[in-house]
RNA sequence: CGGGGUAUAGCGUAGUCCGGUUAGCGCGCCUGCUUUGGGAGCAGGAGGUCGUAAGUUCGAAUCUUACUACCCCGACCA
């Protein structure tokens, strides 16, 4: 067990920024706000863009890139848009420096003042409707799907890694469609895909639905989400789709001929997740030993770790340790085999395990002499003496394993901590003790959800989707309710 | 952006209240030897403009002011 470390029970959120900073996963830079994501985090970041990747193109997406800077005046276009965010904006306003009149560094050339400021993407719907306006004409030019990786820019007050910084990487794909059916359809498929990937790649359970008006995309008209619940009881919104309507498509101006021949505005889409995925996923699965990876999104999914005295040990337990290394090579699996020897087998025992990785191989002088190797699995910590025999394919099952026990144990988790609530006492102290997502009616109007959110800082995570209706009263109001709604506490 | 706190070697810290030699310690790092099945041991060694800037003083890590960064709590947000 790593040293110097906070648990979960101490202090979370101390947990958390010590393990994003001794797993190597990130670090904050000299800018105020804006993380340095290291290679071991960025690692896993490019393997969830990677399955995000394809199943966008799976599911008939291109990707494209539009510029870092939109100018200024395309953000005034759409009302609600700027309103949201205007707060949070950086600016350019020149574009040259020169030396400072006393020599000491340099400073803005107020001759080089743009003529119209340049305002660096928080998102980027605005540039790419006005550059759609151009793309479009014909409903044969539709549907228009595209994504572009990215960088974007929200300058925040309070930032934390990963979870929000300045600036972060995410993927926002912006559609443009014939019919609303067909847009709402767009925005409901996407939200699956980021369900799908979420449970499947990164075994977090997330629950879908819409937000609330409040929680709403600035200039959507339906904004759905996937929730995720972290192990403090706490949301986290860990992927959005919106469903845009017309708002965009009307304040750039992007209208097609229909098969009617009449000129109409084109419906839209957009959806992003960013790397504060990373967050999720460590605060779903790690432990106070450290991080813990799912093997699908593990940068090295299993490690073999030679123990020898001598070079004539090491050699023959390299002989088999890369022949396992390679077999699992063939089938796919990511395997470092460590034979360092400026480290002790107990250093890297610590070290790997801080740092999640799912399977530990470990081969000795008496696992030569007995056939045998050890297997050290992650998620359990637990450690098995097998046959070294068809080793591979144990491994490889071995990670099916683990990847649906992390899966299950979060599942069981999110049931332990989702409660029923019907009273206003109950939600406060399940709000007040272990948090969660509590299941409670709504009368659906804004000045509640306000309300509750003042008095318990917990606020509605969504409207669940493909939920019976169920009449009950609001535990705020007394005032009708048709189904129930999920509350919590959010990051 | 409001309130509170912190800043001394790569990391963690002592010293700061009460100014006074070469700023101490642990981890890590380098060299050598012995070690290697859960963060090795011994010996030697390198590494500091005490966050930045200005001020007070014969003298500042220590006192004053401003700035910057980070942490905690609010407001805002993915």
């Amino acid at each position: 067990m790593a040293k110097d470390f906070s648990t979960r029970e101490e202090n979370y959120s101390q947990w958390y920024n010590d393990l994003v900073i001794r797993a190597d996963l990130a670090e904050n830079s000299a800018v105020r706000g804006c993380m340095v994501i290291k290679p071991y985090g960025f690692a896993i970041w490019e393997k969830m863009q990677a399955a995000l990747d394809k199943m966008f193109k799976d599911t008939g997406h291109v990707n494209a890139y539009f510029p870092i800077f939109i100018p200024k005046s395309f953000f005034s276009r759409e009302a609600s848009h700027v309103e949201g965010f205007a707060k949070e904006c950086a600016v350019v306003t020149h574009y040259r420096l020169k030396n400072a009149p006393d020599n000491k560094g340099v400073v803005v050339d107020e001759d080089a003042k743009l003529e119209e400021e340049l305002i660096v993407r928080p998102t980027s719907e605005t540039i790419i409707w006005d550059t759609y306006k151009n793309w479009i004409q014909s409903y044969r030019d539709l549907p228009l799907l595209i994504n572009q990786w990215a960088n974007v820019v929200r300058w925040e007050m309070r930032t934390r890694l990963f979870l929000r910084t300045a600036e972060f990487l995410w993927q926002e794909g912006h559609t443009a469609h014939a019919t609303s059916e067909e847009a709402l359809n767009e925005a409901l498929t996407m939200l699956d895909v980021y369900a799908t990937f979420a449970e499947k790649f990164m075994a977090i359970p997330v629950l879908k639905g819409t937000k609330t008006a409040s929680e709403r995309f600035a200039g959507a008209i339906e904004t759905f989400a996937i929730e995720a619940l972290m192990q403090d009881g706490k949301a986290l919104q860990a992927g959005t789709s919106h469903f845009l309507g017309q708002n965009f498509a009307k304040a750039f101006d992007v209208k097609f001929l229909n098969r009617e021949n009449q000129l109409d505005f084109v419906w839209a889409t957009s959806w992003g997740v960013s790397t504060r995925l990373l967050g999720a996923l460590i605060m779903s699965h790690s432990d106070d030993h450290g991080l813990v990876l799912p093997p699908k999104l593990a940068p090295t999914q299993v490690v073999i770790v030679p123990v020898f005295k001598t070079n004539e040990q090491l050699g023959q337990i390299s002989e088999v340790a890369r022949k396992i290394q390679s077999s699992l090579q063939q089938s796919g699996i990511s395997v470092k085999y460590d034979d360092r020897d400026t480290q002790k087998p107990g250093w890297k025992f610590t070290e790997y395990e801080f740092k999640g990785v799912p399977v530990r191989l470990v081969l000795g002088p008496r696992d030569l002499e007995q056939g045998t190797i050890e297997v050290f699995r992650r998620d359990t910590l637990e450690k098995d003496i097998l046959q070294v025999e068809d080793i591979d394919r144990k491994v490889i099952h071995l990670l099916d394993q683990i990847q649906e026990n992390l899966y299950q144990k979060a599942i069981d988790f999110r049931e332990n901590n989702s409660h029923m609530v019907d009273t206003w006492e109950e939600f406060l102290q399940k709000i007040e003790g272990p948090g969660g997502f509590l299941y409670a009616h709504w009368d659906g109007t804004a000045e509640t959800e306000a309300k509750i959110k003042e008095e318990t800082k917990a606020t509605i995570r969504v409207i669940p989707l493909g939920q019976p209706l169920a009449e009950g009263k609001c535990i705020y109001s007394g005032n009708p309710s048709s189904q129930r709604v999920i509350f919590a506490r959010a990051y």
